[in-house]
RNA sequence: GGGUCGUUAGCUCAGUCGGUAGAGCAGCUGGCUUUUAACCAGUUGGUCGGUGGUUCGAGCCCACCACGACCCA
């Protein structure tokens, strides 16, 4: 017995090593890890239809269900025990009696333990106190669970442990299951919605030669084969427009992008952003298009446009603020003088005395976008859009025909959160090269989230970029906010962790 | 990067003034044919995150390190 499965004993304790020897055991009767058991329904079924039924009525119902999943209770009381079976749609009640099942599968029940999976077949019936639950005929292990499941009571509280084993999470923690199935139905809602608009969804490179179409430092890798470094997408703008470019009128991509910035409750390095580009649009047509799906997507999700983050109500209904950025920098500091947004010193010794950043080289727009963040940035908790942002921060954003110092762009905050960013896209190629050197001289002068020149960006623009909406949308953030989730890492299966040691 | 808090049995947590390491659940043994945190009796299980230090003696005090949570940048 001792002999050939044994793995070295690296983690053990007495309760992992009984269960291994309650595997062995199986191993020596050839059923370990059997896989010819075929359910034929599943837990929810069952609930959906004999839930409501009568108990006088179930005892005539003789049909034979075969059903599979992970034990997550077990009750034993002599010759007679309730176990609580769960599967992916839920959980149902079983009762195993010896006088039904004999007595060898019967004692095998007893020893089974929390966590195995089990296949069992039976009839359904109501038990006194009236749960529909499942008259057991026969019983199989399917495999045996060597590591003990959380305490039943308490759980699995510890958020390390948590993000670490997810698939512990999932087995201990319903609603954790229910934050993902949320995630991919707005996802999929997402998608519904830009293909009946006409979109195309499409896919560009993650690993690029040069990382564009943000600010932000980008992940580095090595490719062999050209013996260069590349990056990992920052963001999938510049391929996007160069499709518009070449006729996709209506494109998007929902994908990863990779940032190589801390970790925190609101970053995760790697995150999902949905981008999306319109020609013959503009980003007032991109904010109306963006309003609408956020609306549906909660209401699709949810089941209503009314809903609570974090304790506070927000209502979808009704009309998202749209406020220009001085408009919403004056709003939250109401003794502020707009004169003092005009001139550069008052403003640099605002934006210092808000604990905001002054340097030496940031121009008027860049220090307003620096007290915007200071003072108003956070408290946008009602859907807002925010307009008319400094050119001076917004080198890919189209300039505005009546005044060059802002573009035509908007970002959207929900619950204090930059949860989208669009803007009609500039397409005058030598704006566009001069707006690419400007970064790159920043780029000299240290700052190391600016852009690269991309020149084959620049070409492809002189074919002629049609006048276009673009608009970038944190898909994490956005199910974070529909799922009443405080961190970035509730709405990421496998959030980034320091590695274990 | 800085601050605060945390790390004790498989899980959830206690641990007094520095003086032999505790509970519940889980596990094991026995009893129990409608339980549902089942119950009753008995019982196993510990590198107290790691490394040093102070002390006759450290889970507890000190230093450093690792990981995590929260706040700040």
């Amino acid at each position: 017995m001792t002999e050939q499965h044994q793995p070295p004993q690296l983690d053990e304790n007495h309760i992992i090593a009984t269960r291994r020897e309650k595997l062995e055991r199986m191993r020596a009767e050839g059923g370990a890890y059997p896989n010819d058991f075929r359910r034929d329904t599943l837990a929810e079924f069952l609930h959906g239809s004999y839930g409501e039924a009568e108990a006088a009525v179930l005892e005539g119902e003789t049909t034979m269900f075969a059903l599979a999943g992970r034990l997550m209770a077990k009750r034993v009381m002599g010759k007679a025990s309730f176990g609580q079976l769960q599967d992916m749609s839920g959980r149902i009640q079983i009762f195993v009696q010896q006088n039904a099942v004999g007595e060898a599968v019967y004692d095998q029940f007893k020893h089974a333990d929390v966590g195995d999976v089990l296949g069992v077949t039976g009839t359904v019936f109501k038990t006194k106190t009236g749960e529909l639950s499942v008259k057991v005929a026969t019983l199989r292990v399917l495999v045996k669970g060597l590591r003990p499941l959380p305490e039943k009571w308490a759980g699995l509280t510890d958020t390390e442990v948590r993000y670490r084993q997810r698939y512990l999470d999932l087995i201990v923690n319903p609603e954790v299951r229910a934050t993902f199935e949320k995630r991919g139905k707005a996802v999929r809602f997402i998608r519904n919605f830009l293909d009946t608009l006409g979109f195309v969804e499409v896919e560009t490179p993650m690993l690029q030669p040069i990382p564009g179409g943000a600010t932000a430092r980008p992940f580095v890798t090595h490719y062999n084969a050209l013996g260069r470094d590349f990056y990992m997408r920052i963001a999938p703008e510049l391929y996007l427009k160069r499709l518009v470019v070449g006729g996709f009128e209506k494109v998007y991509e929902i994908n990863r992008n990779f940032r190589n910035e801390g970790l925190s409750t609101r970053h995760n390095p790697e995150f999902t952003m949905l981008e999306f580009y319109q020609a013959y649009a503009d980003y007032q047509d991109a904010m109306d298009l963006v309003e609408t799906l956020v609306r549906d997507v909660a209401i699709t999700v949810n089941g209503a446009g009314q809903l609570s983050y974090q304790g506070r109500d927000y209502d979808l209904d009704k009309p998202f603020n749209r406020w220009t950025m001085k408009e919403a920098v004056l709003r939250y500091n109401p003794g502020l003088d707009p004169a003092v947004l005009e001139d550069r010193e008052q403003l640099a010794a605002f934006v210092k005395s808000v604990g905001g950043d002054a340097k030496p080289s940031y121009g008027l727009g860049k220090l307003l976008t620096e007290a915007f963040e200071q003072t108003a940035e956070e408290q946008l908790l009602d859907p807002t859009f925010i307009t008319e942002y400094p050119t001076e921060v917004s080198p890919l954003a189209r300039c505005n025909d009546a005044n060059p110092e802002i573009t035509d762009r908007f970002e959207l905050f929900i619950g204090g959160r930059e949860t989208a960013n669009g803007f009609s896209e500039l397409n005058d190629p030598d704006d566009q090269a001069a707006r690419f050197h400007a970064q790159v001289a920043a780029k000299h002068a240290g700052d190391d989230e600016a852009m690269v020149f991309d020149a084959d960006y620049i070409r492809a623009l002189e074919y002629g970029l049609p006048p276009a909406a673009g608009v970038g949308l944190g898909i994490d953030r956005l199910v974070m906010f529909l799922t009443d989730s405080p961190s970035i890492r509730d709405v990421l299966l496998f959030p980034q962790m320091r590695p274990e040691v």
